[in-house]
DNA sequence: GAATTATTCAACCAATCAGTTGAATTATGC
DNA sequence: GCATAATTCAACTGATTGGTTGAATAATTC
């Protein structure tokens, strides 16, 4: 017998793999078994059901990008110096999670209103105060007057999309893996400069 | 009896939405046979298999936005007018189809080799020009230096991410659907406007 | 050591799925 | 009008799927 949740650990890892690659339809509960060797109703009685499963997976993908964005967007302190900050931080995040961006925007697409509704919910105040930030920033001459939710919406897209469309970026750039490692190795450096360049005054 | 294709363009139009909506795996024959209202096995008698219909599907979808990338891209003059060209063009391309964006990067994930290979027999050529003319640009003063494969990412990213991320950014910014949709519509000009300054020497 | 609880298992199940079958209906060509 | 081809249909099929069942095994408690 397990008595140290070994199994229950292996059958969440088992799952992570397979719905970080096959999304919630095109994973199969035979495969979690088979990749966490075990017999699939144990899969039941440690989760219960394939939903079950896949929610813990998910809101360990959530937590690990939303509360640092979160976190970091919510100090205080020059914006532009909170947008390196959060560059920096965030693309690290992102290397150390690589594969939960598009699982992200992969579930965006099965479930746009549930978690439309949970970003309104736990990154909406922040939002609202980014909004307030960049309007006082423009207006101290700290950067050039701009829209703050495609300022938002620019800080966050350039620290994800190189992740999130991976397969196509290094396709077309004729990159193998190492070069386009390399390249998001300097991801966070890159995306701090251009804002700086972008909304200097 | 149809004469007139009318209902080869229903399945068609109905395995569309369904595959736009849920994905290869999500996407059920029965479901796209009710919306083109007809018998589930005239899918099969027009199109043969699921695979065979999906992959209309989405080569339709990549036909809308991967040639016209490569046509602006691959344009003579000056890098700094042909990316406020790409950006005003390509976002007007993703308006026109909001939902192919999504779709595109869920496929990236189910067969991200297929495409990378794809990505590169197609837009390989001129994301290489592109290469060339960052350089040249930067050479000649034009812009200042920059890493011509993070300016791709970076282009292409900021006239992307607004629509696949929607559900989130729009429930973070507190936004309805008309201030969404009008957010988009300035979308262009943004972009065009933060690449100037986030290029200029 | 016995009773209870927790874990694991193989076999099984009903529902769903993509696809097939063969007949009926409709359209076309002579 | 008949023969042929194209289209459409309802019923059917085997495989797959997420989940259940009840027994066996292992661990824990007294």
């Amino acid at each position: 017998m397990n008595k140290d949740g070994d199994t229950e650990d292996r059958i969440f890892e088992a799952a992570q793999a397979a719905f970080h690659e096959h999304g919630f339809d095109g994973a199969r509960m035979a495969d979690i078994a088979r990749r966490a060797s075990i017999n699939q109703s144990m899969l039941h009685y440690y989760f219960r059901t394939k939903e079950q499963l896949f929610d813990a997976v998910f809101r360990k993908a959530i937590l690990a990008v939303l509360p640092p964005a979160i976190a970091i967007l919510g100090e205080d302190g020059p914006l532009l110096a909170k947008l390196e900050r959060f560059a920096h931080r965030y693309v690290g995040i992102l290397q150390a999670n690589p594969h939960i961006p598009a699982f992200i925007l992969f579930e965006l697409r099965r479930n746009p209103e549930a978690i439309g509704r949970l970003a309104g919910e736990t990154a909406g105040p922040v939002f609202a105060r980014f909004r307030g930030d960049v309007e006082r920033a423009v207006r101290e001459g700290d950067i050039r007057p701009i829209e703050p939710s495609h300022l938002l919406a620019n800080v966050v897209g350039l620290c994800v999309f190189p992740f999130v469309a991976r397969p196509m970026l290094q396709g077309g750039l004729g990159m193998g893996n190492e070069a386009y490692d390399g390249l998001l190795r300097t991801r966070a450096d890159h995306v701090a400069d251009f804002l700086r360049h972008a909304l200097r005054p």
